[in-house]
DNA sequence: TTTGATTGGTTGCATAATAAAACCTTCTGG
DNA sequence: CCAGAAGGTTTTATTATGCAACCAATCAAA
């Protein structure tokens, strides 16, 4: 009766949300994309438990999602690694939805805005190869490669 | 003791995550996005136990991500709204990261293309507001309106 | 340099969430 | 009318989470 696991799915949502998919991990790293570093600013911040805490950086760093720097002579800090910025679509795509479905009355929580000019970003959206948004029922899947293999040897396993 | 959630937390991500970021639940939008409608055809897909998949589909139903619609003398269906078919971009920026990091040796698992043209789609991208793509660094949080709000008197409360 | 507070955890215990199996009530095809 | 499938619910066992207590190393101030 272990609890289960997606690990063993072929299919790239899953194996992404078992990297990222438990209970606090996209808090915090939403918290680390803020510019928090530190286990108490963590901790306090999202009032979590902190074993609990302790268990997901370090499993984010076992990701190669965040990178933990003892630095000179202090107290360990933890940063986003290449691996764990790419992820910043996944959280402003999560972030838009909220805004929108589960709006705060007063207006948005947070806008998000390129450093050049202090613009808005657009929301994010799905589009077509020269560039169109597409609506969700414009979309369709169809099977790649990978669809019927297990990718049993891959390095990872499984 | 109770196990914490997210509904308290002024932050859209947090909100968002407390609709669809429990075990399970994008797996099974994801399934029903792919054209599967009945709760024997997810159960057995995703290998999850039963209790567990009505309980969920329980929940989407009640937030207006899933509708169930008991057809002409026959068995139920679930059915993704317009709020559930708004959650696409997540699930494909999901799917597109775990192509990416989570690859399978053989190649994508699934190609996602417009029904138009049968061409692929983009990758998921933040854009700045005349469509420029922008690097996770170019990007940058700005307090909105809502921010300080705790939004008590909300439609939903707190 | 001694003291006291802060940091960054770990450990042990109580409770909540999940998993598995058994069971139950429709519905459906023959 | 019967057998089986659909769509669940209930019961029980195991994980995961939350909380509090504890602890060693670091830092800040006197």
């Amino acid at each position: 009766m272990k609890h289960k696991n997606f690990d063993h799915m072929n299919c790239s949502l899953a194996q992404t949300l078992s990297v990222i998919g438990e209970h606090w991990t996209l808090l915090i790293i939403r918290d680390v994309f803020m510019g928090l570093r530190r286990f108490s600013e963590l901790q306090q911040e999202l009032g979590i438990a902190k074993n609990i805490l302790s268990e997901r950086l370090k499993r984010l760093v076992a990701e190669g999602i965040l990178e933990k720097t003892s630095r000179n002579s202090g107290f360990s800090e933890y940063r986003l690694t290449e691996k764990g910025l790419a992820l910043q679509p996944i959280l402003l795509s999560m972030t838009h939805w909220g805004d929108k479905y589960r709006a705060n009355s007063q207006g948005k929580r947070l806008v998000f805005i390129d450093r050049r000019d202090n613009k808005p970003i657009q929301s994010m959206a799905v589009r077509s190869h020269d560039g169109r948004k597409l609506s969700p029922k414009e979309v369709k899947a169809r099977q790649g490669p990978g669809y019927r293999s297990n990718d049993a040897d891959a390095p990872l396993g499984k």
